[in-house]
DNA sequence: TCTGGGGTCCTAGCGCAC
DNA sequence: TCTGGTGCGCTAGGACCC
């Protein structure tokens, strides 16, 4: 979801250069908001805000009217009325949501079949294939944002480039409702100008530290040696950024997805401190992660628990199971002992329950492989995990991390050489 | 001012096994 | 038998994303 108010805009004249620019992602602008306008016209032109009427809730959506007011995404609602009294607050309508989420992703499907919906309102498309079909990628890009807006009434921004990273980037200084190519050429000068905020996984805190050390835009890190950055994020996060502002991201357009836990939260409308009716949350919350992992056909191996007290402090809890499970009284049982095993001194505003390290029902390694073409592409990918770690070290992780085309863990845990006496 | 909900990924500490 | 090094699973917490 978008975040900026639109201003600073940046969009590309009619005969920008796509070369190399085969990674489109695309953004519905101020789409909760967009789609609210849709069904009651009469809210066109008027600032927006979406989000529960409830007295802890915050903003989830806001039209361009109401974010010139500087109202954001995640700002609790008061806090977004004070600062633009003049808003309507609308609840959120997330079924409809969802079926025009599903009316925008068909129409990129027609255009290309790698489409990676990376959430309701935004998805990655390779079109580096259909150039013979349909044109270079910003003949696509515009005839994407044309079809869009004639067939479901919704504008959306569009970002084209080499890479999912800086097409990402192109799209959110697009916004709203324009498209900015950044031709491969072209990247390295792009970037340079850049926020290191600007970077993917670069959040407020590390943002923070790495302005302290001089660090303000993509070029400063560029200048930086590597080992400073290390020292400031850590090493996994100093490569990525690294790697991300000398434009490298190795990352594909995936089309399939899995899941890694699936969970429910809640934030009670006043702090609870009564203990029975914390329980009796705990296992709502866990028949609800029971019921899904049932409908989806996986089990937990690990049962997590989250509490936040009132003051905010958050805790976590999390056991392994010996046997997976997927039976909500379960998953209430562990989650139930966890939290009897925390020392609150608080009454508690969150409750939260998750069903980690998921399996499938059957107690296979995988759950999504049901047709031909994915279990093709799940044996090519066990057979690039051997070949790089050897046969009996393949895990879950490793056939993951082959499978979704991202970058292999620095130092694979493979089994160590033992000894003689051992 | 007062911070949702659903996720993913990373790091660090600890304990166990070899 | 004991000790240290190492791999690795588990756990807790934090940061980040949409």
């Amino acid at each position: 979801m978008g975040r900026g108010d639109g201003r600073n805009r940046l969009v590309s004249p009619a005969d920008a250069d796509d070369t190399g620019a085969g990674i489109l992602h695309v953004d519905m602008d101020a789409f909760y908001a967009a789609v609210e306008v849709l069904d009651d016209p009469s809210l066109r032109g008027k600032p927006l805000i979406i989000g529960a009427p409830e007295s802890r809730s915050v903003v989830s959506s806001a039209s361009y009217e109401a974010r010139a007011y500087g109202v954001r995404a995640a700002m609790p609602v008061g806090q977004a009325l004070r600062l633009c009294p003049s808003a309507i607050v609308v609840p959120p309508h997330f079924d409809r949501y969802v079926a025009k989420s599903r009316e925008v992703m068909e129409i990129f499907r027609g255009i290309t079949p790698l489409v990676e919906p990376v959430s309701i309102d935004e998805a990655f498309l390779d079109v580096r294939g259909a150039r013979r079909l349909w044109g270079s990628p910003g003949v696509i890009a515009r005839m994407l944002r044309e079809r869009v807006r004639s067939e479901t009434g919704l504008t959306c921004s569009v970002g084209a480039a080499a890479t999912k990273h800086v097409a990402k980037m192109a799209s959110t200084m697009s916004k709203p409702d324009g498209l900015l190519i950044i031709a491969d050429a072209d990247t390295d000068a792009f970037l340079a100008a850049r926020s290191v905020r600007a970077l993917w996984g670069v959040g407020p805190k590390a943002s923070e530290a790495l302005e302290a050390r001089g660090i303000r835009t993509v070029a400063d890190v560029l200048d930086a040696p590597r080992t400073l950055l290390d020292r400031t994020l850590g090493q996994a996060m100093g490569q990525r950024v690294w790697d991300l502002a000398h434009g490298r991201d190795a990352r594909e357009v995936q089309t399939t997805h899995i899941e890694k836990s699936v969970g429910h939260e809640e934030t009670f409308h006043t702090d609870i401190a009564d203990p029975t009716v914390l329980r009796s949350e705990i296992r709502r919350l866990a028949d609800r992660v029971g019921a899904r992992l049932r409908a989806e056909g996986w089990e937990a191996r690990t049962v997590a628990l989250k509490v936040r007290l009132a003051d905010f402090t958050t805790l976590s809890r999390s056991r392994s199971l010996a046997e997976p499970t997927a039976v909500g009284h379960r998953i209430g049982e562990v989650a139930r002992e966890l939290f009897d095993g925390i020392d609150r001194d608080q009454p508690v505003r969150l409750i939260g329950v998750r069903g980690e390290r998921l399996t499938s029902a059957g107690g296979g390694m995988m759950q999504l492989w049901d047709d031909d073409e994915e279990w093709r592409r799940l044996e090519g990918a066990v057979d690039s995990a051997v070949e790089r770690f050897g046969r009996g070290v393949v895990t879950r992780a490793t056939l993951l991390t082959e499978r979704s085309g991202g970058s292999l863990p620095t130092s694979p845990r493979l089994p160590k050489e033992r000894p003689a006496q051992d």
